[in-house]
DNA sequence: CGATTTTGACCGGCGC
DNA sequence: GCGCCGGTCAAAATCG
């Protein structure tokens, strides 16, 4: 199956041979072990400080957003606010490379047009085959589905569920494929559960994963069972990391070098990087 | 046999 | 008022 969102699997097979005696090679392998799990905090205090980033243009935007609304003409009509949500849809999801779990509330969205009892409504973009028609995203609920309708502005059928698991449950959910992007799947969760959560799991028919906010952890299947080369797969969510001195600073930059090459080479990062750019130059625009 | 899914019908909001 | 469209209902079909 195809990895979700980016594969950060980096190939940094740099051991080429194996040495002749088992205690240097053992030696070898732990300077080896420490030297990545510092390349990975490294790498994870990047991503913290890219983050950072994002969330600070995040709330420029979103303020950007809100001076612009309320500098417009008051005679927007309904169709218009519909228009803008859909594009609201179209650019949360390029910004964020489609792993994005976003909560929309009342107070920082201008649209909702109905329903002004409305709960929480959020957001997440999962990541599964294209070839896989169907549209169920496991996420530790039991749903019932209810509904299934092809909607006008989206080819793909759009399915309406139901928390089955409390009879009192409000939540809904419903789940279309991206208009963008047929493999990705839109899931939105209308409403608070006020029960527990089933299963700790998140995926897609069971054998797709989904990344959200903050989390890339790099969920390659295991090397022992698909790679003979040894392949470092970067968790950064729950690093723990030995600080060890940095002094093979050659080796990191060689290492860094190897990742941004092997990053490059990936088609699925450059395709996220192009999205996430025309994304935020496109929600620049002023709207019509 | 009960739970779940499918799918056509129905309802209500909105624009013209 | 009429038609369009999104959301929901409910009977039939399917599944375990």
């Amino acid at each position: 199956m195809e990895p979700t969102c980016v594969d950060t699997s980096l190939n940094l097979n740099v051991i080429s041979a194996p040495l002749p005696h088992t205690d240097l090679t053992a030696e070898f392998l732990v300077q080896e072990l420490q030297r990545l799990s510092s390349e990975n905090k490294r790498l994870t205090e990047t991503l913290n400080q890219v983050c950072d980033n994002y969330a600070a243009l995040h709330k420029h935007l979103s303020e950007f957003r809100q001076v612009k609304n309320a500098n417009s003409d008051k005679e927007t009509t309904a169709s218009l606010k519909r228009k803008a949500e859909s594009e609201n849809c179209v650019n949360l999801f390029g910004i964020n490379s489609y792993a994005e779990c976003s909560t929309v509330t009342e107070e920082d969205t201008f649209k909702r047009p109905k329903h002004s009892l409305s709960p929480k409504v959020s957001k997440v973009f999962v990541r599964t085959d294209a070839s896989d028609t169907s549209l169920y995203v496991r996420d530790g609920y039991q749903w019932r589905k209810y509904g299934q309708k092809v909607t006008r502005d989206n080819p793909s059928p759009r399915a309406y569920f139901k928390c089955s698991y409390a009879p009192s449950c409000p939540v809904k959910k419903k789940v279309q494929r991206s208009v963008e992007d047929p493999s990705v799947l839109v899931t939105t969760y209308e409403g608070e559960h006020n029960h527990g959560q089933q299963q700790p799991e998140l995926s897609v028919n069971s054998s797709q994963s989904e990344t959200t906010t903050g989390s890339v952890a790099a969920t390659n299947s295991s090397p022992m069972n698909r790679y003979a080369a040894p392949i470092v797969t970067l968790d950064l969510v729950q690093s723990r990391v030995v600080d060890i001195n940095e002094q093979k600073s050659s080796i990191h930059n060689l290492l860094v070098r190897q990742m941004a090459t092997s990053l490059t080479r990936d088609p699925n990062f450059t395709a996220a990087l192009a999205t996430a750019l025309s994304g935020t130059i496109l929600d620049t625009k002023p709207s019509i």
